[in-house]
DNA sequence: TTCAATATACCCAGAACTGGGTATTTCATC
DNA sequence: GATGAAATACCCAGTTCTGGGTATATTGAA
């Protein structure tokens, strides 16, 4: 049988390094890739035609979860296996309607993740047990779906005032450092909120750092 | 000459079997032991002696920080090398404070990776080039240095307050939670502030989140 | 060329946070 | 037993956030 063509995508390229290692040690697994951030990710992806995409999600420059939207679109037959530390119900729900196959979380063990590689590259949708487990306990209503996919996508003025809130500062600041009225700036916060259904600053630095938007971008 | 023990320290255990495949092709470097915390990192490092740590700051259940104090104060011939993906000059800081002897990040390659863990073997110093530039870089007095490390030791109290700020809790709930008034939790909630030179809820969480206060704890 | 989404801006009011103090009790340690 | 750190609690005042609206101009896609 014909090797699977893996492109592998984190930011970390010792990661990446030890992913590669890790691989090498099955002889129907290929690494023909290495993509450090969910940009080149697209661009790797069509350029290569892997079987299978193993992807993180926290990344600067277009997270996991913008890349599996933005392969999907040009390349459906690309498997894209998402590999997280996080697990939240909201991910899973935003990452399957994305179009990704599959979710492992990082302390899994090497088995586990062969096994979902291999039933991604055949087409085959994987949990892990752990993510299938919050995604049955979450009872509240986890998104609310526009278009395809689930609710989380803010818009480039919303991601930029929620980078500045990182950066601690107020929403005058914010207002001063984009020219906006400080008014607009709570505005954009007030949907930041709504579209995110959370209700404090506590919970928008959260939701970043756990999409690895705590460095540039 | 006598291949260094290594003990990895890492909470995702897929970034142990990756490393550990990585270290494998160094026949000088044998992994003896893997911890997934800072408290078992503590203990094993307690048990088997390694020559050299290779230990995560991102952790529950006792940060690498804390664990690298432990652990150079029970066994300080024990060489510690941290591994990070955050770039701080904080975290160097206080890190070199508490005895680690070499920082590398972990958007590194692999062959630094080899060369700073021979280093640490040989009992020298490492720091990864970026790391030392961000160390010139900042201008600013880093720590309010007491004891022999530096400020950031946060109390149990401290700690569990923060947790609660993270948990999108308002002072108020938290009081509540813990059964104190309002005024204690605003007032540890200050002491922190001033304890890490922040000023707002964005920076505690941003501070908790990287050292991965983030899941349990 | 519509139509929906985006970005902009304003009003109001109550809750919560931030920063400046002071002070007492408990607890471990020297 | 003295000392200092930790934990508790209070006061005050100003700022900022949070939540409830409404409204208009711009933009991009169907």
């Amino acid at each position: 049988m014909a090797p699977t063509n893996i492109l592998l995508v984190d930011d970390q390229s010792i990661i990446l390094d030890g992913l590669e290692a890790l691989l090498a040690q099955d002889d129907d697994l290929v690494v023909c890739g290495r993509a450090i951030n969910g940009r080149m990710a697209v661009e790797m992806a069509k350029a290569l035609h892997p079987h299978v995409v193993l992807m993180d999600i926290n990344m600067p420059e277009m997270d996991g979860i913008e890349a599996t939207r933005a392969i999907k679109k040009h390349a459906p037959t690309i498997q894209i296996l998402v590999l997280s530390m996080y697990n939240h119900p909201e991910f899973t729900h935003e990452l399957m309607a994305a179009g990704a196959c599959g979710y492992v979380l990082k302390n899994t063990d090497r088995t586990e993740l062969y096994h979902a590689i291999h039933l991604a590259a055949a087409g085959q949708h994987y949990l892990a047990p752990a993510v299938q487990a919050s995604l049955n306990d979450s009872r509240r209503p986890l998104a609310k779906v526009r278009d395809g996919y689930a609710y989380a996508a803010l818009t480039k003025r919303e991601k930029e005032v929620v980078k500045l809130i990182m950066a601690e500062l107020t929403a005058h600041q914010i207002a001063e450092k984009l020219f906006l009225s400080k008014d607009t700036v709570d505005t954009h916060r007030k949907n930041i909120f709504s579209k995110l259904d959370i209700h404090t600053t506590a919970g928008i630095v959260k939701y970043a750092m756990e999409r690895g938007w705590g460095e540039l971008n």
